[in-house]
DNA sequence: TTTCGTATCCGCAACGTTTTGGCTGATGGC
DNA sequence: GCCATCAGCCAAAACGTTGCGGATACGAAA
């Protein structure tokens, strides 16, 4: 096994010292462009890779980003991470995952705890937050003091930390709006848990879609769920046994739409014949329920690829670089439009309704009542 | 923000030097046990934790596990990663994601400069590799030189390098045998891809089963998927196109079992009266198909707990502790029952089988053929 | 010619650990 | 009372960077 080289290596092979080497590794001024040269050209050469250990305890920057997730079953984080990852893997940076177990399995020291735990190893020197939910309280203490953070989705409230996240109130109205115009006028929406902002982002599109088409608010037809299947088999339950019931079910959550999928088959209504069913993330598994789910999706996979770089631009920002470049890492192919600094602090992506089987219009229209 | 501590400021606070104070980090020898408890007890006070960075430069371990996943997006992943990640947070450890993007995606070359780059960082110092496929040949160069890595469920060949899996030739005798015993005689297989152990496994707990029912093997009736839904679609057309179609089909996926259930819907047959289906895995998702799918289950948690153990043990093997405790952790709860060293090279964990709603006698034994 | 900028580079001291090669002082055998 | 022996401890040298306070050389300005 080779023995691993250096800064000092390179150095000794360039003719020069080892701080000038540093200093071309750290793009800093105060070098020729001809021995820049050089030593970029040995370094690609002898295959060198800084030691982001030992750059890191000489105060350098960190190179490792403490990734924060909540249970990684939550199915749409896969997609989040995938587009995380992608990017990561492109530049010299590390992902250091810090998996916070079901946020309601747990207190909020732990959650309090495994902040601490990230800034006491002082690995990594940057945070990215999915769902951060509760712990958002200690991540904003922590951003208030210059700690870069990027959130996707922030799940609380509003901070000061820059996020991303999808376009919450037009995907709910957008949902709504083509149930109305699939002639609906009786539309139910299960919500999100009220705690999270989302939640009421959403209900905020349906109700917008639905005042904007004169029909006045039914507030028995609004349940608040917590995503997950067996409250969207609940909610869609107690709707279903409503004396007027609703034609069309517009749930923030496609694990919840799956739960009223199973409460409709309960109540003996077809979907979508005699209930349409609209369901809001599109999971990959909506194309594969029976029927196939209509849902909003979620550009999760987009919404990982721009918090890294949102995070990388924050990273950068004290020394923008002139070229982009990452001098030593093993390739780099980070799209500079990505990096750019000039990205705004809050990034709302748009949402996109995808149209499966699940929707129609509602029997009374297209077909008759018999009786 | 308080100044960080280090160990200096330990050594000065208890009168000692800074190299006792390591001894006392490291569990080594040649330190009187009043002194030890001492340094021990003002750690605590001062809520010491060693720089990991530092104490990775200086040469010592690395409290850093490489993790190396293909897509988070396969099923299986997310319920491994939580084992993993509950296990690791009870210790010092912390995890390094490097998350290798589809295989078909990528050459093999990509796949080396993965673990070229892990090498190179010098970051993590054991590796804990999940569904590794093709890029096992580079962990065995690795771990022929003494490099600690476990696998879970090596999908090539077996090698020297530890790992976990589940016990796949007696799930798929379990599988078969439960067919067989619903009084099916013509059962398929959908075998996973040949390149994997796995499917050969499977397979092989298949044939077994039959042969102990004396049924003779059809080749006709197995035919190699992918473990995507979509070949098990594919698959599962071919089979009850024939002439002579199975009863029953038992998938190595519960991927593909899905995707089988389409096939049997295009052709009229219902599950289970017409057709038994039983898959393999028992991800979530299979207790809410219609109909509900009867399936293997793959220990999938415990295998991510069991694999960190295991390489835990691995890294602590040449210094066993006598308490187990990690000095200077937050918290430390790591069962010493699974972090005994004694611990066999291969885990092979029992399967189990789940059964739900998706297989029945065959109709020409429950129900005559009205013809 | 001398005197300064300026651009380029160097040496050295951190950073917080681990590790090595001792140095003590007490113990025990003779 | 002397010499090994040994547990317990220490000082100092790594580890591979970064960053600071200069050096050095080259011209241009005086």
């Amino acid at each position: 096994m080779a023995e691993k080289i250096t800064i000092r290596d390179i150095a000794r092979f360039a003719g020069v010292s080892k701080a000038t080497v540093s200093r071309v590794l750290n793009q800093k001024p105060d070098v020729d462009p001809d021995t820049r040269e050089r030593i970029l050209r040995i370094m690609e050469e002898q295959a060198f890779l800084p030691s982001i250990t030992a750059s890191r305890l000489a105060g350098g920057r960190s190179r490792l980003i403490g990734v924060l997730i909540p249970s990684l079953t939550w199915p749409l984080i896969p997609e989040i991470m995938r587009g995380v990852s992608e990017m990561v893997i492109q530049t010299p940076y590390e992902l250091l995952l810090y998996s916070i177990t079901h946020e309601q399995d747990r207190n909020e020291k732990d959650q309090g705890d495994v902040i601490n735990r990230i800034l006491a190893t002082q690995l990594a020197a940057s945070l990215l937050a999915v769902f951060p939910g509760q712990s958002a309280r200690y991540l904003t203490r922590l951003h208030e003091q210059g700690f870069p953070i990027v959130m996707i989705d922030d799940q609380v409230k509003p901070t000061s930390i820059p996020w991303v996240s999808a376009d919450n109130r037009r995907g709910g109205y957008a949902a709504t709006r083509y149930l109305l115009q699939l002639g609906h006028r009786r539309i139910a929406h299960i919500q999100g848990p009220l705690k999270y902002l989302v939640s009421h982002e959403r209900y905020q599109g349906y109700c917008e879609a639905l005042s904007e088409a004169g029909i006045t608010h039914d507030p028995t037809l609004v349940i608040e769920g917590d995503f997950m299947p067996s409250s969207g088999h609940a909610c869609a339950g107690k709707l279903l046994a409503l004396e007027d019931r609703p034609t069309a079910i517009f749930a923030a959550s496609d694990q919840m739409a799956y739960g009223a999928l199973e409460a409709a088959e309960e109540y003996g209504l077809r979907v979508p014949e005699d209930l349409s069913l609209i369901g809001f993330d599109d999971i990959p598994l909506s194309a594969h329920t029976r029927p196939t789910l209509t849902s909003v999706r979620q550009p999760f996979y987009e919404m990982g690829q721009r918090a890294i770089a949102l995070l990388l631009s924050l990273l950068e920002s004290p020394r923008p670089l002139s070229n982009g470049q990452y001098p030593g890492s093993v390739q780099n192919h980070a799209s500079p439009a990505l990096v750019k600094q000039s990205e705004p602090i809050r990034l709302q992506l748009a949402t996109h309704l995808v149209v499966r089987a699940s929707c129609s219009a509602p029997q009374s229209l297209s077909v008759p009542a018999p009786e």
